[in-house]
DNA sequence: TCGAATTTGTGCGTATGTATC
DNA sequence: GGATACATACGCACAAATTCG
C-alpha cells in the first residue's frame, strides 16, 4: 500500500457508504453481493468482506445470513421515558423503561440466585458473598431486541417470600416497587447513572448488532428509606434510543 | 461449528476477557502475541486476529503496531449529578452539572447571534429562522477539558435585556433559572435526552480524546409554563464521565 | 416437494508491508 | 540490522440460511 493512501477495505467501505448517504442506495435495498464487490472494485474475497463489516459495525447496513446485505432505515431514535413514578395498575415493566411509545413490548427472563461480587454488594450495601437473585431480562419491542437488563436483589429481603422470584407468584411484572411494597417495604427514590461504552460481544449479540458499537448503560438502583433494595443494569443500543427524563426545577 | 456452540474467535475473545476483568491480565500489560495465543488456544492467525479485533472494538485493549497488544488502563467515570434544582447562591453553572465532586471548574465561553436551524427551533417552539442567542461553553476540571455545551435562547425572549447574553452583565455565570427569573419568567421543568454517539472529529478534539470514540450526549431543554426558554446539547466524553440522575418514586 | 444456486458467516493458510524494539 | 508483532491482503473451503425454479 502506497503511502498516503487507505487500505483498501476502507476505501471500498467508504466508495458504498456514500452511495447510501446519497441516496443512491436506498433503505431495504441489498448491497452488491460479495461476489459483486470483489467484480466492480477489482479486490479480494477479504477486503469485501471487511468493507461490508466497517459498513455493519457503523450500523448503515445489515447481513442476512443467505440472502444479502441491506441498506438500514435510520430512523430517529426512539425515547425511553425513565421517571422514578409507577402505578399500581401498571403491571409490564415496559410502561416505566418505555412511557411515552404505546407499542407491544414483550420479555423473556431467567432468575438465578447467587453470591454478590464485589460490584453489587457495594451497590446494594450488602457483603460480597451474600447471596442475592439475579434475573436477566431481554425485552423486545415489536418483535425486535432492544434492551437488556439484568437486575440484582438481596436475598435477605426477599428471600422465603411470594415475590422472591420477580417474574412469579402473584406479583409477577409488576415491578419492584409494588414487589417490594407487599413486603410493607416502601420504595422511595431511585438513582439512575447513565453512561455508554462500546457494546461487548454478547450484548451486541443479544441487541442484533456487532461488537463494538455503543450501548447505553443505566445502572438503576432502588432505595427505600436509603437502603438499597434493588440494582439493575440496562443495557440498550445508542443509535437506536435515547433515555429522556423529565425533573421539576424549584 | 456444533450446534449451540460459539465462534472460536468469540470464546478466545470471551477467555481474554475474563483474563482481562479478572486482573490477571493488568493495564498497561501485553497480550499475548497472536503467534501465542495460536498456539495456546489451538487455533489459527485468522481466529487470533478476530478475537484481538473484538477486544480492540470494546476498548479493552489497544493494538500497537509492530509492539504488541496492550490492555487499557479504565479509570473509574467521574459522576456529574443532574438535577433539576438550582440554588439561588449558587454562581456556577458548575454546582448544577457536576454536583458531587468539590473541585475547582473553569470554563470559557463565547455567544453569537444566529437564526435557529430547524432543529433547534423545533426544540424552542419557534420558528426556524427566528434569531437565537447561540453561546457555546468549554468547561474544564482541574484543568482537563470535560464537557463541550451549546445552548440556545430565543431573543424574542432576552433580546434588549440585561440579560441577553448569558456571560456577561449582572448575572454572569449564573445559569439560566436565576436569569430567567430576573425577566420574571419562571423556569418549573426541565426535560433532558440522553444518548451516545461516536464523537465527532472536532468534539474530541476539543475533549481530548481519539475521534470515533464514544461521547454522551444530552440535549437539554428548560421550560416556563410549558413554554422551551433555552435548549442545549452537552457533550461528554464517554469513558469518563457518567451522568447521575436521582429521582423520586412516587 | 425437492434440489440447485446464491449469499452470508466463519475459518484456515499464507504472504507482505511496516512499526517497534 | 535483525527479530518481533501488528495490519492488510489474497485465495480457498465449508456450513447455514435463503431464494427460486
Amino acid at each position: 500500500m502506497p503511502f498516503g493512501e487507505q487500505p483498501a477495505y476502507l476505501r471500498v467501505a467508504g466508495d458504498l457508504r456514500q452511495k447510501i448517504v446519497d441516496g443512491f442506495l436506498a433503505p431495504h435495498t441489498r448491497l452488491p453481493s460479495q461476489a459483486r464487490i470483489r467484480a466492480e472494485y477489482g479486490v479480494s474475497d477479504t477486503v469485501a468482506l471487511e468493507a461490508r463489516k466497517v459498513l455493519m459495525a457503523e450500523g448503515l447496513v445489515e447481513g442476512r445470513s443467505g440472502s444479502g446485505t441491506y441498506v438500514r432505515e435510520r430512523a430517529e431514535p426512539r425515547r425511553i421515558a425513565r421517571t422514578g413514578y409507577r402505578s399500581a395498575d401498571d403491571r409490564t415493566p415496559f410502561r416505566q423503561e418505555q412511557a411515552d411509545e404505546r407499542v407491544k413490548g414483550t420479555w423473556d427472563s431467567r432468575s438465578e440466585q447467587e453470591p454478590a461480587s464485589s460490584a453489587v454488594a457495594e451497590r446494594l450495601a450488602i457483603d460480597p458473598g451474600d447471596r442475592v437473585m439475579r434475573t436477566r431480562y431481554l425485552y423486545r419491542i415489536e418483535g425486535e431486541p432492544m434492551m437488556l437488563t439484568t437486575s440484582w436483589e438481596p436475598l435477605a429481603l426477599t428471600g422465603r417470600t411470594p415475590v422472591m422470584l420477580p417474574e412469579e407468584g402473584p406479583l409477577a411484572g409488576s415491578g419492584v416497587v409494588d414487589r417490594m411494597a407487599a413486603l410493607g417495604v416502601v420504595v422511595d427514590n431511585v438513582q439512575e447513572e447513565v453512561g455508554a461504552r462500546p457494546g461487548l460481544a454478547e450484548e451486541t449479540l443479544a441487541l442484533g448488532g456487532v461488537p463494538g458499537r455503543a450501548v447505553v448503560v443505566v445502572s438503576r438502583t432502588f432505595f427505600a428509606s436509603g437502603r438499597p433494595v434493588e440494582t439493575a443494569d440496562v443495557v440498550v443500543p445508542a443509535d437506536r434510543y435515547r433515555l429522556s427524563y423529565h425533573l421539576p426545577v424549584r
